[in-house]
DNA sequence: GGCGATTTTAGAATGGTTCTAATTCGTTGA
DNA sequence: TCAACGAATTAGAACCATTCTAAAATCGCC
C-alpha cells in the first residue's frame, strides 16, 4: 500500500469513527481494498478481496461498509442498472469516468483532458442550483466507448457492458 | 398529442421500418406514449400506457420495442441500480438531465441555463477521444437534487431514490 | 471475565430486466 | 378462403445485484 492509499485509509477510518462506529478488522480491509486500487471495483469484488484475509466475510458485510462510507461522503458509488455498482475510494468527490463498453474497465478521466465541465467553468453546482430551480447536491459525468487495449484486439462494442 | 409528438412518432416509427421490423399497433403505442412526454417514463409506465389501449400487452413487448428503439438510436436510456431505467424517446441524443432524489422526477436541463458542458466548449467526443485513446460514443451528464416542488413540500433528500 | 451493544452471518426476499417456450397474429401465395 | 410461414406476443420462470432479517458471533468497556 503506498503513501496515498494509506493517508486515504487513515481519512476513511476517522470519517467512520466520527460517525460513532467502530473499525472492525473487516471494515479495515475494506477500507484498504478501495483505497489501494483505481480500477473502481465492484463490491463482489472488495468482498473477494476482503475474503483473502478473513474468508468467513460476508457480501453484507460489505455493503454495510459501502452504506457507512457513503452516509460519510468517503466514497462514490457509480450505478449500472445492467452490471453491478462500481465504487471509488479514492476520490469520493464527484469526477467524470471513462468506461469500456467491451471490458466494463473503469478509469478517471484526467482533469486535463477534461477541459470544461463540470466544475471549470464556473459551472459549479451552486450556480445551476440558482439557474434551475433545484437544490443540487451532486453531479455525474461519464464517457461511454472502447479503451485502448480492448481497440487493440479488435473488440467492437459489446452488447451487455454498463452504459 | 401534440405536432413535435406526431413528428417524433413519424421519425421512429420510419426508423423501425428500416431496421426491418414491422410496426404493430401494440409498437405503435409504446412509440406516441414516450413521444408525448417529457416526464421520462420507466418501462413500467409505457406499459401501464400502451395497457390502456391493448389491455393483454406483456411488459416483455415494452421492453422489445424498446431494445429496437435502442438499437436504431430513437430512445436515450438513463439507467439507475436502485430504480428502474427511465427513457427519453423525444431527445435521443445525450443531454444533461435533472433527477429529483425526492420525488424521483427527470426533467432536461435548458440547454442554456447548461453553460459549458458537454457540448459546449469543444469538449465533444471526438476530441476527447483524440485525448484519451478511448474510441467515445456516447456521454451521460445528470445532476442531483430535490425539485423546487419538493423543496416547497418541505422534502429532505429521501434515501432510495436513484443516484 | 462478563455484559450489553454492535457487528456479522447465511439465507431469504426484492425488484427490474432478460430469457424461454408456446401461442397468436399477419402476410403472402395458392 | 385457406394454408403455411415467419414475426410478434404472452406468461411465467430465471437472473442477479442489492437489501432485509433474525440469529449468532464479536467487540469494547467495566
Amino acid at each position: 500500500m503506498d503513501i496515498q492509499a494509506s493517508r486515504r485509509v487513515a481519512e476513511m477510518r476517522e470519517s467512520l469513527s466520527a460517525l460513532g462506529v467502530n473499525v472492525t478488522r473487516r471494515r479495515a480491509k475494506t477500507l484498504e481494498a478501495l483505497a489501494s486500487t483505481d480500477s473502481h471495483p465492484s463490491a463482489n469484488e472488495i468482498h473477494a478481496e476482503v475474503r483473502r484475509w478473513y474468508p468467513s466475510t460476508s457480501l453484507a458485510t460489505i455493503y454495510n461498509t459501502i452504506d457507512l462510507l457513503k452516509e460519510a461522503g468517503q466514497i462514490l458509488e457509480l450505478e449500472f442498472s445492467g452490471a453491478a455498482n462500481r465504487y471509488d475510494g479514492r476520490r469520493p468527490a464527484s469526477h467524470p469516468h471513462l468506461v469500456c463498453l467491451a471490458c466494463e474497465a473503469i478509469e478517471d478521466m484526467d482533469d486535463d483532458t477534461d477541459g470544461d465541465p463540470p466544475a471549470g467553468g464556473g459551472n459549479d453546482l451552486a450556480r445551476l442550483s440558482r439557474a434551475t430551480g433545484y437544490n443540487l447536491v451532486s453531479q455525474r459525468t461519464d464517457y461511454y466507448g472502447v479503451c485502448p487495449a480492448c481497440k487493440a484486439a479488435g473488440e467492437p462494442a459489446a452488447e451487455s457492458a454498463p452504459r
